[in-house]
DNA sequence: CCTATAATTTAGTCATACCTAAATTTAGAT
DNA sequence: ATCTAAATTTAGGTATGACTAAATTATAGG
């Protein structure tokens, strides 16, 4: 009466190679060793080899040429979305269910979305009503691994004056999410960016729901993703919608 | 910022082998290198090779002397109960919050009690009210890991005619854990030894609960751990306690 | 077009944790 | 006390997935 694992599971080292290839495929078409390198801390030379041997399972995870970077395979895909899921999925609980802040659920996260069976992935997307949005605002892929396009960018490429909705934060990095949520930079909030300093590289940026405007260095600037908001007034409180810094 | 682990770590493989050594010591004063093996199905040879990893390590995680099998030092006592109690507030925290029948719980925290940071379990255990059992009966270590001295002994040991109280099932076998549940035989089931059948190894047990008497085999007798129960009266219901089959 | 620099790959190591086969030690039966 | 069977250890090997150093390929500037 032994269990029998339906799926096909990898090891915790391709998984965390499917999750970077596939964030940076998403992000720039197609995955290189040196940047797969640096987002899993390792050495170009040990990424050479940990492709050659995925492109070469059966079935591949990516196809890989020489020099030419790496891209996932249909299989690959598939892989790479069951660990984005699990993870986002964990994330939500952990904050929902046992008081976690939304700077500490990545790192938990990320050693549990190894090790869940896909039973207990599913009695937790139940619990949380099948959810789609993770702490950060990062799309959950839905039980049939459907990822939602995206269609924020960062708030850096917002034009002075325009108005946007944070639509998420990147969380690999706990001190900017507990700085911009205490800024009150938390997915949903409406915004505008008032002015953007060149010289300093600075972004002055309206938080609707505080009334304050912020002042953003560029890398956390580029680290919060926003929607255009065409009409800010919808949202909510009285006469600030024309407030100047 | 890079939070520091203040805890030492250790590999899986040492999580498991302590847990195990301990298991053994408590069971039979020391740990073989064959009965190691059998209860990690792994061969004695790799057991050999473990064992002079842990005895050499600092501090050393077990007492280790060619031939003589191996005990818990100190400092694996310790990893051995920190291990234990993460395994079994998972286990409670699966049945609890996750809807995990008590079958279920024992393979998914095999794999979940070497990822979980302190941290989170420290939040299941607040959030269980710091619980003392797992589903199965058997005691948490509390949070400064001491554990409940056992004194419970197997049915299969009761003397017969004797009442006793169900204090915990092994849980490493699903299927016994099923039918078991199934026959009324969990925690704090008042039961009766009704008779031994030496001819064929079956006990056949009087529920005081359902006021059904069951016939259970050796193995599964031997599985199921009671105290004695001096006076059978005391729990409830109106007149079975001198029921008869 | 050619070269310098950056990116990538190859070749060879290492640690972990398992294995098999063979040698050794222990323990029980005569 | 000895011999045999069981338990244990040693020796040597494998797969993973990292590493370094050196060789190779790609690319951008002149």
């Amino acid at each position: 009466m032994q269990r029998i694992q339906m799926t096909q599971t990898y090891s915790q080292a391709f998984e965390d190679y499917l999750k970077v290839i596939h964030k940076l495929v998403r992000r720039a078409g197609r995955a290189t060793t040196s940047e797969i390198a640096r987002c899993l801390d390792v050495r170009p030379a040990s990424v050479t080899g940990m492709l050659q041997k995925m492109a070469e399972l059966e079935p591949p995870l990516v196809s890989y040429e020489k020099h030419q970077g790496a891209v996932l395979t249909e299989a690959g895909e598939v892989e790479a979305l069951r660990v984005i899921r699990r993870h986002r999925l964990l994330e939500l609980f952990l904050h929902e269910y046992l008081n976690y802040s939304w700077d500490e659920v990545h790192e938990e996260a990320e050693r549990l979305e190894h090790v869940i069976s896909d039973k207990l992935g599913a009695r937790i997307a139940a619990l949380l009503g099948d959810p789609d949005r993770d702490p950060h605002g990062h799309p959950i892929p839905s039980a049939d691994l459907v990822l939602r396009p995206l269609t924020e960018f960062p708030l850096s490429q917002l034009p002075v004056g325009g108005w946007g909705i944070v639509r998420r934060v990147r969380d690999d990095e706990p001190a900017v999410l507990r700085y911009v949520g205490r800024l009150g930079l938390r997915p949903f909030a409406p915004i505008r960016l008032v002015s953007h300093v060149a010289l300093d590289g600075t972004y002055h940026v309206l938080v609707l729901e505080t009334g304050e405007t912020v002042v953003l260095g560029t890398a956390v600037a580029e680290a919060i993703f926003v929607d255009h908001l065409s009409v800010p007034l919808m949202i909510t409180n009285q006469s600030n919608a024309e407030d100047e810094d």
